[in-house]
DNA sequence: ATTATCTATAGATCTATAGATAATGC
DNA sequence: ATTATCTATAGATCTATAGATAATGC
């Protein structure tokens, strides 16, 4: 068995941080430097875990991230109530509990810096696990008469990035710590969520 | 006169590419290098026009961005009909015919590599210029008595937030050509602030 | 004299490789 | 023997500085 399909706790410890700081930050700003120091070993032992270097690691940890939201999403879906609005409270939770996945600096920054069949892969497996649930999730919705007739791929997207946005909510906003935060995010999720469901318009 | 307070013709011309650059992909993924290139000059001559170097050049073009947008959207949300979803129209026109204003990514990448009183102040002058506008244009539209009542700051930063989204959208789902594809957004930014205006629901 | 470029160069950082060391498991 | 780390090191790239060169404007 090679080493790049060998799966141990200290290859797992460094796909986790590796994970956790490209979705961050983006394939540039985070070096091989950056992961060992946080994984508390020297930059050059990453090479025993992940031999084909940093843009190995990259596709490896962003797909691994990408597969983990796709499946997440989906299972936070099932297990909602058979509700659209439930359900998108379910996505907005699960997408705010973890690290941003910012599409527009995957696609504009980080996916031109790698081989371009893998960037393209990427590019779709990023469609896949973050839009797509919740794509077919509202079909299944407007099935059940709860929604009107759209793009329903369209809506997913623009709820998709407009909850996402919010990770840009500056963390000085609040006063309450971390755990504070992340409430707060969510009650504006919701809101928005509402907004989007009811629309804004005064009737 | 200093060198920093000059503006010639031959100085606009790396600022107008380090503007587009950072904000195509961000701090860490653009090198002095890759500006020089694009100007065609070699990368030592930028230090007579940003004698900073890359961190004081990030700032000042960063800044000139936002500030671009804030005067830019206020313009264009003036001269649109005091309708507010003729205004939205405007507002999604603007930010899709510029470079996306990644906040997500500057929060959590780009801002942390400078120094961090000039974050701040960049984090501030980024709410003021792409959110701050939209937001006061809600509230006017709220005294009209057009939309319901609702946290406006919040409304306008999702807005703006799921407009920005529609820049990942891939080029290859389409197959006119540049021209098509900034057509093409723009139809499903105006059919998102319809969904936002009407409401998602059945009625 | 000012402005805008260049070449030459220094020093730091980054990715990557080779080979040694130590601990664990058969 | 396998796994996980380390040290030493190479080479590339990046930011930055110093000083030369050339063109333009007073």
């Amino acid at each position: 068995m090679r080493a790049q399909e060998i799966n141990t706790e200290a290859r797992e410890r460094v796909l986790a941080v590796a994970e956790k700081l490209f979705a961050q930050k983006g394939y540039a700003a985070v070096t091989l430097r950056d992961i060992a120091t946080e994984v508390g070993i020297r930059h050059t032992s990453l090479y025993h875990h992940a031999p084909g270097g940093k843009e190995e690691l990259f596709i490896e940890v962003t797909e691994r991230n990408l597969n983990h939201h796709r499946t997440g999403l989906e299972q936070v879906i099932k297990e909602a109530k058979p509700n659209i609005q439930t359900q998108l409270y379910a996505v907005a939770d699960w997408l705010l509990s973890h690290s941003p996945m910012d599409l527009v600096r995957m696609l504009h920054s980080d996916l031109p810096a790698i081989a371009p069949a893998q960037a393209e892969r990427l590019a779709f497996l990023a469609l896949e696990s973050l839009i797509l649930p919740v794509e077919r999730m509202l079909q299944k919705a407007s099935e059940r008469g709860e929604i009107e007739h759209h793009d329903l791929g369209l809506v997913a997207g623009g709820l998709v990035g407009m909850i996402e946005s919010l990770h840009a909510v500056p963390d000085t906003a609040f006063e309450e710590g971390r755990h504070g935060i992340e409430l707060r995010r969510q009650t504006m999720a919701y809101e928005l969520i509402n907004v989007m469901f009811n629309g804004l318009r005064k009737r």
